[in-house]
DNA sequence: TATGAATGAGCGTTCATTCAT
DNA sequence: TATGAATGAACGCTCATTCAT
């Protein structure tokens, strides 16, 4: 019984999220209005935020979701036999972040978990993004003087500085797979020489 | 005649600034409000946007300035002659930063300006941070191999990383220079091996 | 320059007003809504909370409005000759404040000013209530023992009640005008007898 | 079978009243929640409407129940020697009423009851009052001339009067009693003059 | 009886920004 | 330059009440 309305829960707020995902396959994230989306889901607007804290929860759950898709790619895949074929993996994902402003600031706004214990879908991708990032460093040609986990904290490092300066009009329109390499070569290539 | 006109702005101006400087520091930088200021300064609201372009171009100037004055400091000194060396260089303009997340946020914002004409005081410290780091890390103990304007982008992705995560809950309070010193170590060093 | 300004603010103060009134004319008091106002005056949200704190306080001018009407109504008569004369006068009054419930409501809620020092068109009506009440009073055939102003008040007390029970079942549709009479006659008449 | 039901009905309702009881003493009538009731209570929200028909019955039962208690108080008494005896008993109830505005508008507002049928607790402690009082005044020092339930109904226009204008700034915090006195004076006293 | 998810209309708010004077 | 009234588009919220299970 409580389980039938638990369901009925759970229904709603699928038709939320695949509302909102309409919204912003049409018209961007930016664009995306609680009221436009509870329109096409067919609910109340309470209903709305029984199920989201705000709509900034909503974001951090499609963006996040997002996210980890990108990162469930990357983990099947086979380490990276060199810099190209890393800055291949991680491109897709950061042209997601970069593909709005907006949806950057949302990235940033959220990559450090709030004060609180809240850790929604964007800070917990971050975290996984290490764990992945290593496991997949750790293995690949690069340098072994550090810990593969510093090596994916850097890697990090350079992506959000990559992302940050793709919008950026003194870095004239560097397409960010390029800065990757300068960043990604000096970073992770065993040095040969002092 | 035009002249007198120009002091009266520039009066103006300066009341705005320090009205909103007082502000600040009574309340901080987020809790700002353009009403609050132009009360303070005695002035009508439009005055505010005829002399500001909107509300951000205040905060730039408010923030820009103000690391402006860290990085000042940067330049008089000696090259540092090791990694906790140039960490304490780094570090109060770091603090700044983050003394509040609004004021991270906005630096990230304006850290590549957004429209090209436009370079305002902390997109403009931005480019002068790398310039001023550049030179500084070219006579200082490190790796040789990349160039030296290549170092200080790196050294600015890392403080910008270490800020970030000072936010995060995950990275239960570690402190920023802990965190710059593993960064900077593996980044700036020479390494031993291949 | 700045009375032009001003005219222009009591304009839309006007404005809104108007359309206000229109609204309840047309469709009550209750039944108005702030979107419709706006709507009609043909101004922003934000302006209407900028001329009224809250609806209440519209609500308040209106009721308070209609009210002094009758109150300037009753304070251009001669002094009442009996208690019937008088309680046609208080009538008209009492059957605005009772027109709907949700006026009676509003007038209870205003009728002692809120803690602070707002004392709004409601409140302020009652005070002048009791004046012109016991000026009256004091020059009509009623009796002498007590001071005019206690008997006004009294008046008005005689006038809520016989409100309240006019909106009460088990006083099956007694009107109004009967229940005052039996009330101000034991109030207001010179006692033949101990 | 049914007892069974009925003693559960029973023993839910009674959770019900004492949750809510709870949150009023711990955060008086105005602040109470249903939510808050159901949740102390252990139940879920429909029950709470299959118990009450809507919140203002529970306020009915809460605030009349204990409006009867002071009644039942008074009932014991002898009838009053004087005015001052007879405010005295009057003024623990009134100050139930005033003790916070919420309390206040809900006794006026169930005062007379709003349809027909449904006399709640408040209204028939309203109807009980003025039988009690018009039983007591008869029998105590007052005016003969008048009928002792019209003298009932005078001395509860001047409670609420009183208690109304408690809430009033105007009436600068003149204590309650002070005011009855000079009402009930008015009021009941056999008149000694024409 | 009991459940609890869903409702829903509208209020208040926000406050940077604009624009006629 | 300076003024300050007006803008405006959402958002968040409220929370008693309903209803399908």
């Amino acid at each position: 019984m409580a389980k039938a309305i638990q369901q009925r829960a759970l229904k709603t707020r699928a038709k939320l999220l695949d509302a909102a995902q309409a919204v912003v396959f049409e018209q961007g994230f930016e664009a995306l209005r609680v009221e436009e989306v509870v329109k096409r889901a067919g609910v109340a607007k309470g209903t709305f935020f029984a199920h989201f804290k705000d709509k900034d929860a909503l974001m951090d759950q499609l963006i996040g979701t997002e996210m980890n898709r990108h990162l469930d790619q990357i983990a099947t895949l086979e380490p990276p036999k060199d810099i190209d074929s890393l800055i291949e993996a991680l491109l897709p994902g950061m042209q997601l972040a970069t593909r709005e402003r907006y949806v950057f600031d949302v990235i940033l706004r959220h990559s450090g978990a709030a004060a609180n214990a809240e850790i929604g879908p964007i800070a917990s991708t971050f975290a996984r993004n290490v764990e992945v990032l290593a496991n997949w460093l750790a293995r690949g040609p690069f340098r072994k003087d550090i810990d593969p986990v510093l090596m994916a904290d850097g890697v990090g490092a350079f992506q959000i500085q990559a992302m940050a300066l793709s919008f950026c009009a003194i870095h004239n329109g560097e397409p960010m797979e390029s800065m990757m390499k300068r960043y990604l070569e000096a970073w992770l290539l065993p040095k040969s020489e002092g």
